[in-house]
DNA sequence: CTGTTAGCGCATTCAC
DNA sequence: GTGAATGCGCTAACAG
C-alpha cells in the first residue's frame, strides 16, 4: 500500500502537519504522539518520499561529488575510490546519499553549479579535481559548502595529507638512519598539486641542509601509472652512470613501475639502491620487494573531510579553517635496508 | 537569474504547459515555436529541476547501483569499480544518474524495494550482489527493471562471463599445448557463485575428459584477496609433497598471492609450475612475473548490462534474455611456458 | 501542543 | 496547436 503522511496521519487521528514534525524533529510535538507516530512509522515501513521533501525544503540530504573524469582517473583508481568509500560511509550514518555531478547528461550541459542547484545537494565533495576545470573555481565562489582532499583551491577548506612532512621524514631517515650520501627524485607529472609539492620539499629540504642537488637524478614520470615509472627508471639511466643510492618516487603506483624496471635491468633493491614510495596503495606491501612509502591515512582524511563538510552544511556561518594538514607516516618494508 | 518553465514561458509570450511539452518531447507543439523555446533554453541555461519533475511524472532518470558492503568488497575493488565506471559512462551519455542503494541512511532502515520507491529509480543495477541479501530477491519479484553483473537471481537478467569457457581454454591450453600432466586448482570462497562455477567447471572438465581429479591438488581460499591466495599455497604445501605442474586459480587477486608464496618457496615459474589467473586485473600485467590469465571484457560487460537495462526500462513489456553469458579469452603471459 | 493552509516547480489532463 | 487548472507529497508558517 502506498503511504504518506495523509494515510498515517489519518490513520493515527493526527493532522499530516504534526507527522512532519515528527520526521523533522522540527515543532513542538508531545512527547507521547511521537513515540505513537515512531512506532507506526516503523511498523508500516513508511519512508517520506525524497522528491518531495526536496521541493519544498530546499534540502536534499544528497551531497555531490566531483570525481574528474579529464585526468582519466576514473572509479578504478584505488586511492580515490578508497577515500571516496570511506567518506560515503560515513555520511551515510548520518542520513546523506551521494550522487556524482556530471556535466554532461544525455544532450543537455550544465556547470557544476547548474546542476548543484537543480539537484539541490547540501553540499559538494571534490575528491578529484582538476585545476583547469573552471567549474570547481564558479563552485567556489557560489556559496554553497565545498571541501576538497585533492586540490587547493581559494575559498574551499581543503583536507591534504603533509606532503611536505613526508617527504622530510623519508629524506631524514635516508640521510641520518641509512647514511645513504645521494638521493635522487622520480617525480609524478607536475600539472598534479600533490607532485609539485612533494617535489618543491624534496629541493627545499637540500637546501636547507646544505647538499648539492644532481639534476641527472632526478626525473619526471610523464603521467601517473605504472608504466611512467617503468619508462622514468630507463631515462634516470640514460641521465647518470652511476645511480643514486636512494630514490624518493612520487607515488606508489609510479614506484611499483620504477621497481620492475629496476629489477629488469638487475639492479638490486635495496642493496644497490633504495626506494621510497608515496601513498601505501595496497600492492605496496605486495609487491615484491614489498615497497617502502608514505602512508596516508585514507579513512583519516576522508572522515576529516566528511565532518568538516557537515560542519559547514549545518552551521554555513561557522568557519572551518581553510587548509588541514594530516599527518603521514614512514613504512618500512622491503625496499629500504 | 531563478529560472521555472512559468518564467521563460513568460519571457517567450508562451503558456507553462507549452514549454513543458517541447521539454518531453510530448503533445503536439508547432515546430517553429519548439525550435524558439529550444534555442531559448539553451541560451539562459535552463535545467528542469529534478525533484519537481520526480514529484509528478514518477521517472527520475536515476538508476539505482545495488555494491553490496557485507562481503567487505567495497569501491576499492578494482574489478567492480572499473564495470561500475563503465556503466555510469554508458549510461550518463543517455541521460541517467547513478544512485547507490543504501538501506540505512542515518537513523532509518528500509529495504532495497522502498528505497527505490521513494527515489523512483527507473531501474536498479547490481553491481555486487550477496545470495544471503533478501532484499535482491524482493527487488527481483517487483515489476521494476533489473540487472546484474555478479549472482544470477530467477527473475533478473545477468550478464556474467562465461566462466566454463574460461577455464576450459585453460585446461585445453595446459593439456593439449603445454603437454601438461596435472593441474590443480586454487579456488576462491565457494560461498560466491563465479568461484563456485570456476571450480565446478573444473571439476566436469577431468569428467569429460576423464581424467583423475588429485583432490590434494585443490585448496579452496579462504577469502578473495591477496593474502587469501598466499595461505593457501601453503595448505596445498601441506596436502602433497609434489606439486602439479599447473594451477588453475580462482581470481587474479588471489593468484597474485600465489605467486609470492610460490616465489618464497623459490617454487620456479613457469618452469617448475605454470598458472593461470581469471580476470585479468590491472596489477596481471605488472606482476613479476606477469600473470597469464582468462580475461574478463569489463567493458563489454558494463555496456551490455546498460544497454539490457535501458531497454527494460523503455520497454517494460519486452523481454531481455535471461542471461547473458559474455566470451572470455586466454591472456598469454610470463606464468606459463 | 496540534491542526490548517498555502505553495515548492513541474507534468498532465482538459478545454479552447 | 495552445493555455488554464489541478495535484504530486511534503514543509513551514500560522491559527487554534
Amino acid at each position: 500500500m502506498k503511504r504518506t503522511i495523509y494515510t498515517i496521519a489519518a490513520d493515527l487521528g493526527l493532522s499530516p502537519g504534526t507527522i512532519s514534525k515528527v520526521l523533522n524533529q522540527t515543532g513542538n510535538v508531545s512527547s507521547d504522539t511521537r513515540e505513537r507516530v515512531l512506532k507506526y512509522i516503523k511498523e508500516v515501513g513508511y519512508v517520506p518520499v525524497t522528491s518531495a521533501r526536496m521541493l519544498k525544503s530546499k534540502r536534499s540530504y544528497t551531497i555531490g561529488v566531483v570525481f574528474s573524469e579529464e585526468l582519466h582517473i576514473g572509479l578504478e583508481h584505488s586511492f580515490f575510490s578508497s577515500i571516496l568509500q570511506h567518506f560515503k560511509n560515513y555520511v551515510e550514518k548520518e542520513g546523506y546519499e551521494l550522487s556524482f555531478i556530471v556535466s554532461r547528461l544525455g544532450k543537455n550541459k550544465m556547470s557544476y553549479y547548474e546542476w548543484c542547484m537543480n539537484k539541490k545537494v547540501d553540499g559538494v565533495y571534490i575528491v578529484v579535481g582538476d585545476y583547469d576545470d573552471q567549474g570547481i573555481y564558479e563552485l567556489a565562489s557560489m556559496n554553497i559548502p565545498v571541501v576538497s582532499t585533492d586540490i587547493i583551491i581559494p575559498g574551499i577548506h581543503s583536507i591534504i595529507s603533509d606532503n611536505v612532512l613526508g617527504i622530510n621524514i623519508s629524506l631524514d631517515y635516508l640521510f641520518n638512519e641509512q647514511q645513504v650520501k645521494s638521493v635522487g627524485m622520480i617525480t609524478g607529472p607536475q600539472s598534479s598539486k600533490a607532485f609539485v609539492e612533494r617535489f618543491q620539499a624534496y629541493k627545499s629540504y637540500f637546501r636547507t641542509h646544505h647538499k648539492d642537488i644532481n639534476d641527472a637524478f632526478i626525473v619526471e614520470a610523464e603521467s601517473f601509472g605504472f608504466t611512467s615509472g617503468y619508462n622514468a627508471v630507463y631515462k634516470l639511466l640514460e641521465q647518470t652512470k652511476t645511480l643514486p643510492e636512494a630514490l624518493l618516487v612520487g607515488s606508489d603506483d609510479i614506484a611499483l613501475g620504477v621497481l620492475k624496471a629496476l629489477q629488469e635491468q638487475k639492479i638490486r633493491i635495496p642493496e644497490d639502491i633504495q626506494i621510497i614510495g608515496f601513498d601505501d596503495i595496497a600492492f605496496a606491501r605486495h609487491f615484491t620487494p614489498s615497497l617502502t612509502t608514505i602512508r596516508q591515512d585514507r579513512e583519516a582524511i576522508a572522515h576529516k573531510a566528511a565532518r568538516s563538510l557537515l560542519t559547514l552544511i549545518n552551521h554555513k556561518s561557522e568557519k572551518v579553517e581553510a587548509l588541514t594538514l594530516m599527518p603521514v607516516t614512514l613504512v618500512k618494508r622491503d625496499t629500504t635496508k
